[in-house]
DNA sequence: TACGAACCTGGTATTACATCA
DNA sequence: GTTGATGTAATACCAGGTTCG
């Protein structure tokens, strides 16, 4: 795979001291998330040395609530630590500008937060993501509002309906389709009306009869 | 247990390069 | 030899999901 590939000639690079070979033909950079991430495991003891190192030194006076750092993982993985308050705050302020960031930015911001780029790059994906669940929550309520809002109103028509139908049932009534063409739609007011109780537009002076007229709008 | 940082996977877009008609 | 079309590899970025401290 390209992976390992890059990954090789990474190697290879820190092996013969090539450091200017990190870059391919087109002069973009080689080195991408994947490559950078071998390499942070490559050198997890000593990664683990450096941040611990640049936490302390960077925020001497910092709680130890609000940083925390763990040690090797069992797989020899990357450790995880929390952002302190000002990085927290300067990204969140970076992401209400724009909540996506381009490369130019990210490495600025990396710079200026003492972060690698990639970690600001995984902090707007993550805080994207968050944004979203949040949103999806607050549709899924709001939509949760007008499902019970419309049972409502349609156990109110039902209920209308028997009550309409119940009106109906006579001497005259006769068949479904005898029913059905006793009721029509007014095409201006969009109302359900019987046409042998009359029905007249609002701009008419309005005969209104909540019993036999349904709106549906 | 919730939260959040880091990671993985799969997808898409872009670019450079190679090949072929 | 030049040119345009096409395929391919590499890179970058993102969303969605997962892991783990």
């Amino acid at each position: 795979m390209a992976e390992d590939y890059n990954t090789s000639m990474l190697d290879l690079n820190l092996q013969l001291g090539l450091g200017s070979y990190v870059q391919n033909k087109v002069n973009k950079p080689l080195v991408n998330s994947k490559e950078e991430l071998a390499f942070d495991l490559n050198q997890d003891d000593k990664a683990n040395e450096l941040s611990l190192k640049r936490v302390h030194e960077e925020h001497p006076n910092d709680s130890n609530e609000e940083i925390t750092i763990s040690t090797n993982d069992k797989n020899g993985g990357a450790k995880k630590l929390r952002l302190t308050k000002e990085q927290s705050d300067m990204l969140e302020d970076a992401f209400k500008l724009h909540n996506t960031i381009n490369t130019a930015q990210k490495r600025a911001l990396a710079e200026q937060l003492n972060l690698k780029h990639r970690q600001v790059e995984v902090w707007f994906q993550n805080r994207r993501a968050r944004t979203k669940l949040k949103q999806t929550e607050v549709n899924c309520i709001f939509l949760k509002k007008c499902h019970d809002k419309l049972n409502e109103e349609n156990l109110r028509l039902k209920k209308e309906l028997e009550e309409l139908r119940a009106l109906k049932i006579g001497p005259s009534y006769t068949s479904q389709s005898s029913k059905a063409a006793n009721w029509t739609i007014c095409s201006s007011c969009k109302k359900i009306w019987k046409p042998n109780e009359g029905h007249n537009n609002e701009e008419d002076g309005v005969r209104k009869s909540s019993q036999s007229t349904i709106e549906l709008d």
